[in-house]
DNA sequence: CGACGCTTTGACACAACTCAACAACCGTGG
DNA sequence: CCACGGTTGTTGAGTTGTGTCAAAGCGTCG
């Protein structure tokens, strides 16, 4: 069934409307401009106009934003299959930084292109728009775990939900993944300070829950993790809209 | 300039994109089907199939999130012009719960009518879709309040964030707003126990900051403010896009 | 080899939470 | 009219989660 062009973006917002060999096609050619950036460069600036949106194909991404203060928060790492951008193209200028953690592969798309693409395909532009609606649902859930749940919890539930979407992607098994975090970034996820994080993950180890090193994740315990996360499944893609 | 169908939501939409005369109808129409809900009252249920959108007409509503332990987490408080449950059409079902905080009137649209508009009106449907990205940006921004500010600081950043929205719809002066907000509910929006908030508030008080009370918050020092939260204008509706 | 990035641990400080009590302000009903 | 419960705000005392600072361990790589 898969064949080279059916991309993991073809396949997420396949998983809302059924497209249109058009619009299948469209997708493609989306993808078309390949770049690849170093592990460390930055894709978008913080309070930099956005020229274009990306839709990441292989590698990690970290978005996040900095502080006056010098503080960071990371507020989301796109994992392939992920659009960057696509809502600063909207609002004009980034409101956020985002930058590759690994060598990462991504299809670059002009922001006037993306609009026009909007236009012409009022399909496209609604599974835009439901991408766009997923991935703030997403921030709304992270939202949360920062806001109330303590740093115990609130990493337990990250480590559920980064291994939900990484199996979308095929990139995690039910128990295990590989990652390029480290805990000091962890930390500017969770908003806590990386040494916290150092003493959780410990207490995570100690009670046989789970394990995070050398760039691996270990899920030792799902239940007693989501138990202590309070988790619920992302329930993504269960049955498609009835978009006339 | 101001029609009596020159609704909030046509300029706030307008301020994306200028609009055309048939788009400017479908608006209104969109808006001709007017609910009010009493004081208290649920307008979505978190985990409830979403059928219909609202857009806030009067009064003032609150997004928020349950957790198994009883916690709630406020996501955000819609006032007049701002959608409410569209996101969760898209995704089918809600994530979250919204209730009117006050009486409010609202109007409502059927998910499949949401959907037919933007099959139709593609540039309805991207300017819906700088909308909910626009609300993302803020949900991103309270995000980075709650990880990485002090309970002072985000409380700080809130009060300024909201005077400048309901600015807009003409609901706040410079310096002061009426709002229907207790210790209780900011103490969910930033994610601090009730206690804290009014220890907060009495420190900025008396530090000749700002005053919240009866209903009323008073801005004393502005700039101040603004320092201590580390405070960036919204910077909405600067200039259109160039939208083909 | 030394330098560097990342992790681990300890000691201490502080922000924020919990529990508890009380005050002020309603609207309601006897 | 006052007594009453309910809601919201205020304050204190003691506890706990998390932050800060500092030092040391341990790989990797030039």
């Amino acid at each position: 069934m898969d064949t080279e062009f059916d991309s993991a973006l073809a396949r997420k917002l396949n998983s809302f409307v059924e497209m249109s060999k058009d619009e299948r096609g469209i997708l493609v050619d989306l993808q078309s401009n390949r770049i690849t950036f170093k592990r460390g460069q930055a894709l978008i600036e913080q309070g930099q106009a956005a020229h274009e949106a990306f839709f990441l194909q292989s590698g990690w991404g970290c978005n996040f934003k900095m502080l006056p203060d010098g503080g960071r928060q990371v507020i989301r790492f796109p994992i392939p299959g992920d659009c960057i951008g696509l809502r600063s193209i909207l609002l004009r200028t980034s409101d956020h930084s985002c930058s590759a953690l690994t060598d990462v592969v991504v299809a670059a798309v002009e922001a006037p292109r993306m609009l026009e693409i909007m236009n012409k395909y009022p399909r496209l532009g609604a599974a835009f728009l439901w991408s766009v609606s997923q991935d703030a649902a997403m921030v709304v859930e992270h939202l949360v775990s920062i806001g109330r749940r303590s740093a115990k919890e609130g990493l337990a539930h990250f480590i559920l939900e980064l291994t939900e979407r990484l199996k979308l992607v095929g990139l995690a098994t039910e128990a295990q993944f590989e990652h390029p975090l480290n805990q000091s970034i962890i930390a500017d996820a969770l908003g806590v300070s990386e040494v916290h994080v150092n003493r959780i993950l410990r207490e995570l180890r100690e009670q046989n829950l789970l394990t995070l090193r050398e760039g691996k994740v270990n899920i030792l315990d799902l239940s007693g993790l989501q138990k202590l996360a309070g988790y619920r499944s992302l329930q993504i893609g269960r049955d498609k809209i009835d978009y006339a």
